[in-house]
DNA sequence: GAAATAGTGTCTGTAAGACAGTATGTC
DNA sequence: GACATACTGTCTTACAGACACTATTTC
């Protein structure tokens, strides 16, 4: 046998290995779920504010408390499919392709999932246009909630639902959900400084104020008193992931000046 | 049967329910393999060069090619965990607690590894002090190969085994491996902006060139040209990621004004 | 002393951020 | 015209990067 093992590895082909080796039913080690879950952020056009689909448990696992769209992945589908699959599943809202999305990482802290062995590969997306969810499941309810930026950095954002509800990252999150909320917000804010993914949220255009609130979400340096001016030095003129295309053309928008329109740039 | 569902979803306690969902055996769906990869980076004294760790394949599949060292993850086993205990039963190499390791993303592009189904969880670690290999497997021979820094952005870097040969990105690695290098050289470029992590491979305390030779691996603009002065300026004044720690006291080591020694700091 | 190496201080161009002033809209 | 809003240009401060100069060593 030792030969046999040595022979197909070392000395056939590998198509010859390969064929052995799917002969083997080498499978009988334990292998472990794997899932996607999803941050997607879409800007509610009629509030003017940034929001998170989160989906509350009706049932248990953490029944009454707040997921990630997510779900099992298929076999041979790539993680980012998967992860546009369940969302669509989930909440009827489907992906496009030229939607941009991450992947933040793989979470297998041990027992994250009380039913058993689960690895979660999370993503996060800037979906674009906002719609609303419709649940397939009466169990799991999708519900997208306005995002409270931190007000310090060492305080974190929380959430309020459509009920008007407060939603605490500490409380009211299922398994490690929480920490992957985190991890996405800190993901995004230490990319603004050289991308800007996250302003495809805001549609193909929009003004400067609107980038100056979307990113004061992440990054409490962009309050009210940063300069838009210098969102569009720094965006446009230096970076040039951000690009002019306009003004306002309707009127009636508010009292002052038209206001430019910017756009996301590639 | 769907009232049962029904009953311990919503209507049970959680540990009914947990009882109920495991006797239920749900475990027909499909799951597929996860596994660690981990690059690997020491610095070597000897060479002074900055080294990559990994392992010729004698056997199929990817018989011939190089690959990182890596590995099944165990059940409820961090991936980090995995990353470590894999890193020493393939190459003896103990990764400790202290010693930096980042995450470096999921792998699941379909069919990339040919025996079947497999994601595979990257890391990458930065690793002290430097230790020679053992292969505890005579088809596996783990090896140093040092870092040949890309000379232009638009080039990538190659290596040299211990018998001198280059080993190129797109020819002479196995499973997607190049796309887990690749990905990982990029992380650690953008990083070193704010963080300083892969310093730890310079031990506890090293000078300001061996930074400078360290970085320009990762990122050309840290050329012989680039100013030691601004290495101090910016990581140690402005930033605090480097401290000043004294100077190198042993005399004989080569002409010129004593050496200030930095170390990496927290 | 010559050569080699490294640290110090200064200079310059650029960029971030603040802000005063100006332009353009509504009511 | 009063007011609201947002763009423009300038000013200040800070910093990255370059470089000349000085310090300390070996041979």
């Amino acid at each position: 046998m030792r030969n046999e093992k040595q022979y197909y590895e070392q000395e056939g082909t590998e198509s010859e290995f390969l064929d052995w080796y799917k002969s083997q039913d080498l499978q009988n080690y334990e292998k472990p779920s794997v899932t996607i879950d999803n941050v997607i952020f879409a800007y509610q056009p009629h509030l003017r504010k940034l929001q998170m689909l989160l989906i509350k448990r009706a049932a248990h696992p953490f029944q009454g408390k707040y997921a990630l769209p997510g779900g099992f992945i298929n076999p041979n589908e790539e993680a980012k499919e998967a992860a546009k699959r369940e969302t669509f599943e989930e909440t009827s809202i489907r992906i496009e392709q030229e939607t941009q999305m991450w992947q933040i990482g793989a979470f297998s802290t041990p027992f994250r999932d009380p039913r058993g062995w689960t690895i979660s590969i999370a993503h996060t997306t800037f979906l674009y246009p906002f719609v609303e969810s419709k649940a397939s499941d009466d169990a799991f309810k999708a519900e997208w909630v306005t995002i409270v930026p931190a007000a310090l950095d060492e305080e974190e954002p929380c959430f309020v639902n459509q009920a008007g509800e407060t939603i605490h990252l500490n409380d009211d999150l299922a398994f490690d959900h929480a920490d992957i909320i985190r991890t996405t917000f800190k993901r995004i804010k230490e990319a603004l400084a050289y991308n800007v993914d996250i302003t495809q949220v805001l549609g193909p255009s929009f003004t400067s104020r609107q980038v100056q609130e979307l990113f004061y979400v992440f990054d409490s340096k962009f309050d009210k008193h940063y300069s838009l001016s210098n969102i569009v030095k720094i965006y446009v003129t230096r970076l040039h992931l951000l690009e002019k295309v306009g003004q306002v053309t309707i009127k009636k928008q508010s009292a002052g000046r038209p206001k430019m329109l910017l756009s996301y740039k590639k």
